[in-house]
DNA sequence: CAGTGAGCGAGCTTCCGCTTGACTT
């Protein structure tokens, strides 16, 4: 029998209260919500104001029993979920579900987990905030009815098991719109020219670089203007120089603490979030899904005293920040260490790196402006109207750059340093070792990658901390969008070069277009995308989730009633399904590439019942026409961009390409990428092999290897069964039993085994049924 | 292990946001 039960959402959270709270307080977890809409059947009832049907999901049925029993016995119940829409909500579920009197039953709130904060709302607790909670009842209504209402029509228009939604399907265009962006881009290129001249300093020559801010659109241009400084005299026009500043970034939030930690740590934006887990649940950070930048006062001042411990006085600064981003609900702090006097703590080396990032960045945020001096030059040409620039930036005082330098998304991660400028003078004359003028190629826009796209969520204020990691699983699991890895392309570059009195004019190769980690669409991505466009251009529209949220907002100042809200939705989307339903005809993407020159018949590529395939011949109606000929698109191509030449390649295969002891090889691509099949085994082609080029020796080879290794892989025989056999594979030992393979128990030496032991092996392993995966 | 691309039509798929473990390979 407690006195106290306090109901929290997270369990280490729980712990931690537990601790400040004393004895007569029992402090535990909901694990989140504990209802949801029924899954099954739809979950709202349209036809009755949009009821929603809330059901216990089955892996909360235990919690719901043991927090149910323990409401029970206790003489005040306080909820103490966060203070935002969804923990509102998860408040009034406890409510409900638990069937707490009123009369004790208290809801608190408090942003920051310290002693005081939750003794001060304990004693200031608040009635529910029903207009908070029906607000979240209109978001999940809303999510449901557009989720399940969408989806249905991709499965019957498009492909079954695909998925539509307010956010997924937003994030996916996101996606398709910059792949297309990228496609349409035109390079153009344009000379850009820069100067080295050499300074006399202190007795030392130092070179000085300038740049031209002009540059010149074509190679004659820029040899011309070579040319004209072939003789000229260059003089300083002018000194100036700025101080400027540079502030600290706010304390981490789930967005910016997930990109950080990609471009500084190289961590995907799940892989940060389980390492933030063990770190929080370990009471090493505080909670790491927040849209937050506030700092508790405890923690400020704390930080100032590791400060001015380590640094001194003159780099100290507190700052408050403020949260500008779209929708924040600010229920919890930044993330930050628990405890800012530890620079470090144990645990993985994955743990230890973030755990850094994370101090350094609030240590940082609470540290002064770095003050920077910067300096221009500008040089005169005593025979040109263009002027050179010089210009350099020096730190004068380096305050929290001492401790942390925000990444960039463009550029690799540079440490700011110093870029100093010689003593010079105006009017000094300066003398040119050399002027330079290369052919620079504009950049197309980059492609996301998985933290580039949380950012620009955050920014539109789609999705929510909690959600950013799994939309972007969802969206790679549902097979609309790949994260990969691209091969750049060689191209050619010219530069020019004057020094002393000659140009010389040299072509150069560079590596372009090279892409890591990056967020790319698929074919069924971009159907799917241009499908939803063209028939929920609503839901499409990338201020959806911002219009939504408005409305959400005023129900929960009370000055709109969810329902009606609703019903308003439903009665402009609904139609869109009706409509989208009636379509006869499916999507699939098509594309006609043309007519081959060889056979007459049109080529066309779309998407099949097995994804992506190219057509020779149109599917004409019944009896007259022979049947088009398929073929699937390779890896690497891709509907929107296929050519008809490598269209075209497809169908020349399967190719015989000769006969190696009087049975014929042919070459084909399958399932596992590119083969050699010959009197009746199959071989795979190696990483260098081009199926389309490869020829008679190489594939015999290939053939041999093959063999040779069957041969390897050989442990054990036996003359009573010859499909029975003991071979090595890529796990170890295995028996191989007419075409189906057996795991030998770890406790028995694979060459000892008879075959007696092998038949009971299999036996056994013909009993356990193998439970069916279920695909992600 | 190395295909398929027609059609019939069981029974299933699906959303977003809160939270953690419980599961293989």
């Amino acid at each position: 029998m407690v006195e106290n039960l306090v109901i929290v959402e997270s369990p280490a959270k729980a712990k931690t209260i537990e601790k400040f709270l004393g004895k007569d307080y029992l402090v535990k977890s909901s694990f989140g919500h504990i209802r949801d809409l029924d899954k099954k059947g739809f979950g709202v009832d349209i036809d009755n104001n949009f009821k929603p049907n809330y059901i216990i999901p089955d892996d909360k049925k235990n919690v719901v029993k043991e927090l149910k029993s323990l409401a029970h016995d206790a003489s005040t119940v306080w909820l103490a979920s966060d203070e935002d829409r969804e923990g509102e909500a998860i408040a009034w579920h406890l409510k409900e579900v638990l069937e707490l009197d009123p009369k004790n039953t208290k809801r608190i709130v408090f942003h920051e987990i310290t002693k005081n904060a939750i003794l001060d709302a304990i004693n200031s607790p608040r009635p529910l905030d029903v207009n908070l909670v029906d607000a979240q009842q209109a978001r999940r209504v809303l999510d449901r009815l557009v989720g399940f209402e969408a989806s249905p029509v991709l499965w019957k228009k498009v492909k079954p098991q695909l998925s539509a939604g307010r956010v997924q399907s937003v994030a996916v265009r996101l996606i398709v719109d910059r792949e297309r962006e990228i496609n349409n881009f035109k390079i153009t290129s344009a000379f850009r020219v820069t100067a080295v001249f050499l300074v006399e300093d202190a007795g030392k020559t130092v070179e000085l670089k300038a740049e031209l801010p002009k540059r010149f659109d074509t190679r004659e241009e820029a040899h011309a203007f070579l040319e004209k400084c072939k003789n000229a005299t260059f003089t300083v026009e002018d000194v100036s120089t700025k101080p400027t500043k540079r502030s600290p970034a706010p304390p981490f939030t789930t967005s910016t603490l997930q990109q950080e930690a990609s471009r500084k740590l190289g961590f995907s934006v799940s892989q940060t979030m389980s390492i933030a887990q063990k770190l929080y649940e370990a009471g090493k950070i505080t909670y790491m899904r927040t849209d937050s930048v506030n700092l508790s006062s405890l923690a400020i001042n704390t930080a100032k005293a590791k400060v001015e411990e380590l640094f001194g006085d003159k780099y100290s600064k507190t700052r408050q920040y403020k949260t500008s981003s779209k929708g924040a609900q600010e229920a919890h702090e930044a993330i930050r260490p628990t405890y800012l006097d530890k620079e470090s703590v144990s645990g993985t080396k994955q743990e230890q790196r973030l755990y850094e990032l994370i101090w350094k960045r609030t240590i940082a945020s609470q540290m002064s402006d770095a003050l920077l001096e910067k300096t221009t030059i500008s040089i005169l040409i005593s025979s040109a109207n263009e002027k050179f620039v010089a210009t350099g930036e020096v730190i004068v005082f380096d305050g929290f750059l001492k401790v942390y330098f925000e990444s960039n998304d463009d550029e690799e991660d540079k440490q700011s340093s110093d870029i100093i400028l010689p003593p010079i003078k105006v009017n000094d004359k300066l003398n040119c070792a050399s002027i330079n003028a290369s052919q620079r190629f504009t950049q197309k826009p980059p492609r996301y990658t998985e933290a580039s796209l949380v950012k620009k969520l955050e920014e539109q204020g789609i999705g929510r901390p909690s959600t950013y990691a799994p939309i972007i699983t969802t969206i790679q699991n549902r097979g609309y969008v790949v994260k990969e890895d691209r091969q750049g392309n060689e191209r050619q570059f010219i530069t020019l070069t004057l020094k002393g009195n000659s140009i010389k004019e040299q072509t150069k190769t560079e590596n372009y277009g090279f892409e890591k980690a990056k967020l790319f669409p698929t074919d069924i991505g971009i159907v799917v995308t241009d499908f939803l466009l063209k028939n929920f251009d609503m839901v499409m529209d990338y201020n959806f989730t911002a219009k939504v949220e408005e409305q959400f907002d005023r129900i929960a100042e009370g000055n709109a009633e969810w329902n009606q809200m609703i019903e308003s939705f439903y009665k402009s989307f609904h139609p869109l399904v009706e409509n989208s339903l009636q379509l006869s005809e499916k999507a699939n993407g098509e594309r006609v590439l043309g007519i081959d020159p060889v056979s007459g018949k049109q080529v066309s590529v779309k998407i099949g019942r097995f994804g992506p395939l190219v057509q020779l011949g149109e599917t004409t109606d019944g009896e007259t026409g022979e049947k088009p000929k398929f073929a699937s698109l390779q890896p690497g191509t891709h509907i929107e961009t296929i050519t008809m030449e490598q269209a075209l390649e497809l169908f020349k295969l399967p190719r015989e390409i000769g006969s190696f002891e009087d049975k014929k090889i042919t070459v084909a691509i399958g399932k596992f990428g590119p083969y050699l099949r010959h009197d009746n085994k199959f071989v795979s082609l190696g990483k260098g092999d081009d199926p389309f080029s490869i020829h008679l020796e190489r594939a015999i080879e290939l053939i041999q290897n093959k063999r040779e290794k069957d041969e390897n892989a050989i442990i054990k025989t036996f003359e009573q069964d010859a499909d029975t056999r003991i071979l090595n594979g890529r796990w170890g030992a295995y028996i191989s039993s007419k075409k189906n393979n057996y795991k030998i128990p770890k406790t028995v030496k694979a060459e000892d085994l008879t075959y007696e032991d092998c038949l009971e092996i299999i036996e056994k392993a013909g009993q356990t049924v193998k439970p069916k995966r279920k695909k992600k």
